[in-house]
DNA sequence: TCATAGCCTTTTTTT
DNA sequence: AAGGCTATGA
């Protein structure tokens, strides 16, 4: 232990070494956060603190499992006693062990985002409103930011600035949908993600016994990743570490980029006024990358106003500057990245895996696929349309849900006319009818059909029951995941359905099914899992992380592709961001306000950081989007590092052979002369420097970050927009934030306009 | 009552 | 580009 202690400096082993009470390490980028937090946890149990009461929540469970190993090799096998994954995974063991208190059995499904949007579309639909007006997603997110801030739907229903914000925006009914979507996943017995913690705080607020079990078993509470924890969240570790103060917070509000999802910068702030008592250590010496990487990602991040006194600083060595390419088009930016890759490669004698591609959306990925391929270079995704998320796996999965929980009303849905059995959604209906009528629930309608329901569809229904019975009686019988799972894939008909499916696809999908059968048995067979039921299978796959997905196989030579909200904790030599396009990254969603282009910018600070040895961001000038080909413009962002360490290369030329060519290279070269005149005229960024307004976006009014129409655009109003040329203002609408216009154009004729009022000049 | 073709809308990041 | 929804035909 003693030597491991050696290789720290003076803030790590202050942070490694606090004996006990209230804890807070702000750790720059870089600055050996997760080792600083391996290193603590294998020091206390060092001290003599038992591993058993010893909880770490951790961003991913890949994370936690990679930290879980290295404290195993300093401090020996102890170390699997650890309580240590994410937020929801821990809290979702918790509540299997104690939610029979809140009325759910430790059976319950946990609903996908899928699964939840679906059950508020039916809702939605059920009470007669227009889908158009009420958007699943729209209304989706409202409940979750409520659960998220811990308002419930009583409070909600009670709330006068909910519904005052519901009625503005036109959908006056939300809290009575939140009520209702609550009501179903509970008599399905099923949480959503956000009820995982929701559920956790009622269990905690509402059952003290339970409070005080916990509280007492964890003598230490660790919070890795803290600065994007939400309220739900932030007030379940607060409460946890209730009784003995022993709590560890590590973060960096530079790196929060979780706000959509309720994390709250605020919380860092909190945590100083609720423990009085609090010890802070900065670590702002960064290990990683380069001078010039740290000096343009603080000239970046300087630009926020929101932050904490810090200075991220290193020592090592200066480095290449950071290279602007320009691509004529997203196609022309895959094959210019992985060329790079490939001279690179050649010319240093580096690894694929040492390249990173980062990109804002997973829709960005194709382009560098293809080429990739082209030069022979194996790659990894991470993220995207994940395995879990196709098709024929969410079916399969679906059965098993509703073998483990027939109450599952999702799962239900997807299954019962799945393979075809002449099943429409007449007779679902009437068997929901059924089952409200005599006030039970639809498996029981459904298990004993003949009782409710006559007729031709009971005998196909009848045959659904038989199965599932079936299958149940697997699980009764003690078989493990993997016996249950094939019996499953066999009996109900979905495998052979897709076996007789001879196209591409379907052989595609045949070999999917295989392979989830395969990481089952995985599952059953690992020596660590010890519980190797179905269920516990079940909720394993529902909580997996993008970060979580294993290689394929074991080659782990591959440059790697993911989001830049993927890459959190990540690092690598050769980092491209790719798409520096203004409304891609920063995302045209995030630039109505002004918090949120502060997020898009902690989100580039996020990539550049990510890089060891050299960034290089890439922009093209054309790009496919929802198959259309936009024009684009660079990202506002480029202009905000400090020109000092950037350098414009001249990749991207493709040699004139025609007039067209020539003609687009000179397009080009002007595009770069005055791309490196605006660079130069930017000056250095002072260290108190004021953030420079946007210039394309309507000025917010003052700081309340709300995003206002100009006021001399009325309806009637003749106006002009640059691509659709002249037109008639016929409607201004406003709803839940976002702007709208409705123009009849004399050449295309009527078009609603999204966000465009700084594109719409008013002519008369 | 069900299956399919074509129309229409969406429009980020993730547990 | 993809998934949901509607109209149409069986």
């Amino acid at each position: 232990m003693k030597n491991f202690l050696l290789e720290l400096n003076p803030p790590q082993l202050e942070a490694v070494t606090h004996p006990a009470g209230p804890l807070m390490i702000i750790a720059g980028a870089g600055s050996g956060k997760t080792r600083v937090l391996t290193y603590r946890i294998a020091w206390l149990i060092d001290q003599g603190v038992d591993p058993f009461q010893i909880l770490a929540l951790t961003f991913t469970n890949k994370a936690a499992g990679e930290m879980r190993h290295r404290i195993e090799q300093i401090i020996g096998s102890e170390a699997r006693n650890l309580w240590m994954g994410t937020f929801h995974s821990v809290f979702a063991k918790i509540l299997r062990i104690d939610g029979h208190k809140l009325g759910y059995q430790s059976n319950f499904s946990i609903y996908d985002t899928d699964d939840s949007k679906s059950l508020i579309r039916s809702i939605i639909k059920e009470f007669a409103l227009d889908d158009k007006v009420y958007r699943p997603n729209f209304v989706l997110n409202r409940i979750s930011g409520a659960k998220n801030g811990l308002v419930s739907w009583e409070a909600y229903a009670e709330n006068p600035l909910f519904l005052e914000e519901d009625k503005a925006a036109k959908m006056p009914e939300i809290g009575r949908i939140y009520k209702t979507y609550q009501l179903r996943c509970f008599q399905a017995n099923a949480m959503d993600f956000d009820d995982l913690l929701f559920n956790t705080n009622v269990l905690f607020r509402d059952h003290l016994d339970v409070l005080n079990k916990y509280q007492h078993k964890f003598r230490y509470v660790l919070v890795d990743e803290f600065q994007d924890t939400n309220v739900s969240q932030y007030n379940i570790t607060r409460k946890l570490s209730g009784v003995h103060q022993n709590i560890t917070v590590v973060g960096d509000d530079a790196q929060s980029i979780y706000a959509f999802r309720g994390a709250n910068i605020q919380n860092i702030l909190n945590f100083r006024s609720d423990y009085p008592e609090l010890h802070v250590v900065k670590l702002e010496q960064n290990y990683r990358s380069t001078q010039t990487i740290v000096s343009a990602a603080n000239s970046v991040i300087q630009k926020n106003k929101e932050q904490l006194d810090k200075r991220v600083f290193t020592e090592n060595e200066p480095g290449d500057k950071i290279e602007l390419i320009k691509a004529a088009s997203d196609q022309e930016e895959g094959r210019l990245v992985a060329s790079r890759i490939f001279d690179t490669k050649s010319k240093l004698g580096v690894f694929n895996r040492d390249f990173a591609i980062l990109y804002r959306t997973n829709a960005q990925s194709r382009s560098f696929e293809e080429s990739l391929r082209k030069l022979n270079i194996k790659y990894r995704i991470i993220g995207g349309l994940s395995f879990y998320q196709r098709k024929e796996i969410k079916d399969l999965l679906a059965y098993l849900r509703f073998t483990v929980n027939p109450q599952d009303e999702e799962a239900f849905k997807r299954i019962i006319n799945l393979p075809k059995r002449g099943i429409g959604d007449q007779t679902v209906a009437r068997i929901a009818v059924s089952a409200a009528e005599n006030n039970v629930s639809i498996w029981e309608v459904v298990r004993d059909i003949y009782r409710f329901v006559a007729g031709r569809a009971a005998t196909a229904i009848d045959q659904f029951a038989v199965l599932i019975k079936d299958f149940q009686r697997y699980l009764e019988l003690g078989k493990d995941a993997y016996e249950v799972a094939s019996h499953v894939a066999k009996t109900s008909g979905i495998l052979r359905d897709l076996y007789e499916d001879k196209t591409v696809e379907g052989l595609a999908r045949y070999e999917n099914v295989q392979e989830l059968l395969n990481s089952i048995k995985q599952f059953v067979d690992n020596p660590d899992q010890e519980d190797t039921s179905l269920s516990a299978f079940l909720q394993t796959v529902s909580l997996l992380t993008t970060a979580d997905t294993e290689d394929e196989d074991g080659d782990h030579d591959r440059v790697t592709l993911m989001t830049i909200h993927g890459a959190k904790g990540l690092e690598f030599p050769y980092v491209f961001v790719v798409g520096m396009e203004e409304n891609l990254f920063p995302s045209q969603m995030m630039l109505q306000r002004r918090a949120d282009l502060e997020e898009e910018r902690r989100l580039f600070y996020v990539a550049l950081t990510r890089a060891e040895k050299q960034v290089v961001l890439t922009f093209a000038m054309q790009r496919y989007n929802y198959g259309r080909l936009n024009h684009c413009e660079p990202s506002r962002f480029l202009d905000e590092i400090d020109p000092e360490y950037m350098r414009l290369s001249a990749q991207g030329l493709s040699a004139g052979r025609n007039e067209k060519s020539q003609q687009s290279r000179d397009m080009f070269d002007s595009m770069l002369s005055t791309r490196a005149s605006r660079l130069a005229q930017l000056t250095p960024i002072k260290s108190n420097a004021t953030p420079v307004p946007p210039a394309n976006i309507a000025k917010s009014s003052a700081d309340s970050g709300e995003f206002t129409a100009p006021s001399d655009l009325k309806v009637g109003q003749r106006v002009e927009h640059a691509k659709f040329g002249t037109g008639l203002l016929l409607k201004l609408e406003s709803m839940g934030g976002t702007q709208k216009a409705l123009v009849r154009f004399d050449q295309v004729g009527e078009k609603t306009l999204l966000l465009s009022f700084a594109k719409l000049k008013v002519i008369s």
